[in-house]
DNA sequence: GTCTATAGATTGATAGAC
DNA sequence: GTCTATCAATCTATAGAC
């Protein structure tokens, strides 16, 4: 029975590779993070890679499924729960909430205890890689969540055809998804200059509830148009 | 001087390669595009890309180019006449008609005459690229008309803050961006199978004007919330 | 479990014949 | 301008000593 020391050591590189591996891949992507940029910025060998967690693939599902269990049963429970309240008073429930009930969950967990800190980067940029593999890992944690969140917009908005629907709800991907994103860029670019149009500092402009706030005004006045 | 047949050839190849890379830097990204690819896809030569273009970003850069000179022209002249439109009449410019300036040219360029239907995706994935060098091409290109787009919205929403209208500028541009990314996928995944929620056939889903529509009347209802 | 060393494949880029 | 051949670097992944 291996000691303490040993243990820890163990879980602790697993962990470290876990976060850089997230932090890299959500700042460079799948295809522009190497093995060894992740091994290098995690103090860890090149060879604890392929050890612990087989392909760099297999270690991407790993990043994916740290947090996306977690947060996709606070997405679900909350939508669940809007739609619920909703049927108990026989009402419909309104898209703000059900919009509030995915997205606060998603953006909220850059603030998170967990330190998540780079995961919404990475769940903004998963929206919209083009890899294959980022595409299909992705999809397949996120898409049952995805239905859900569809179900419910067209219980609080019957009105709305299927097509307007599925389009609406892609914009809002789309916004949330460049949201999540801009706001990596934007600490990255106290250096490199700011944003066009950037007002105020940065850290004002990426704060993650004023964010949520903002986004959410704009995709239900969109939602209900 | 050369006889007529090595002229066109010549051009040819330099043509080839451009709708080589711009359709395959659209659908799998810069990273995950090799020059081989692109000269496999057009039937040149691998050191064909060094001798025309230099290197593999020089390549990016006159793709963009190609495009962009042209497309910027008219959402610039289009910005500037809704201005100028609203200025000869003493009134504010309606937020739409600015957001209809830059989208809709945007968007229409996937029906262009000239064949540009990958185009519109490799703005789509360039405007949320992680590469540094995607980035930076594409920034130099399009700084100065998002800088218009910004002005003129301020003209047109000047209760809002700036803080406030940066953000939903941004809430725009990632619905637009991936609104042009979905487009590819569908194209694809008419194998790999629907997306969540596309309710009709492809096609129609993906139809540029009706798209066009749909967002307009999103991110203007957003944008006046 | 961690390390060194390296296999095996692929990459961007170039030299030189034609 | 186009081709073959190849360099030098990089990549993922693995074998084997410790």
């Amino acid at each position: 029975m291996a000691d303490n020391s040993t243990v820890l050591t163990q879980i602790d590189t697993k962990k470290r590779i876990l976060d850089a591996a997230e932090r890299l891949f959500a700042r460079n992507g799948f295809q522009g993070t190497s093995m060894r940029a992740i091994t290098g910025e995690a103090k860890a060998n090149l060879a604890a890679v392929n050890y612990h967690f087989g392909t760099k693939e297999a270690l991407l599902e790993a990043v994916f499924e740290r947090r996306l269990v977690p947060l996709n049963k606070t997405r679900t429970d909350r939508l669940e729960a809007v739609r619920d309240s909703a049927r108990s008073e026989a009402r419909r429930p309104s898209a703000r909430d059900v919009l509030r009930a995915f997205i606060e969950p998603t953006i909220a967990f850059a603030v998170s205890k967990e330190g998540a800190g780079d995961f919404p980067t990475l769940i903004g940029r998963a929206i919209i890689d083009p890899d294959d593999a980022v595409r299909k890992i992705f999809l397949r944690h996120v898409g049952p969540v995805f239905h859900l969140l569809i179900d419910a917009l067209r219980e609080a908005l019957p009105e709305l055809s299927a097509h307007a629907l599925f389009w609406r709800v892609h914009f809002t991907i789309g916004a949330m998804g460049h949201t999540c994103h801009i706001r990596t860029m934007a600490e990255t670019m106290q250096t490199t200059g700011k944003p066009h149009g950037l007002p105020d500092g940065v850290a004002a402009a990426c704060d993650a509830e004023a964010m949520t706030e903002m986004l959410m005004n704009f995709v239900s006045a969109g939602m209900e148009a």
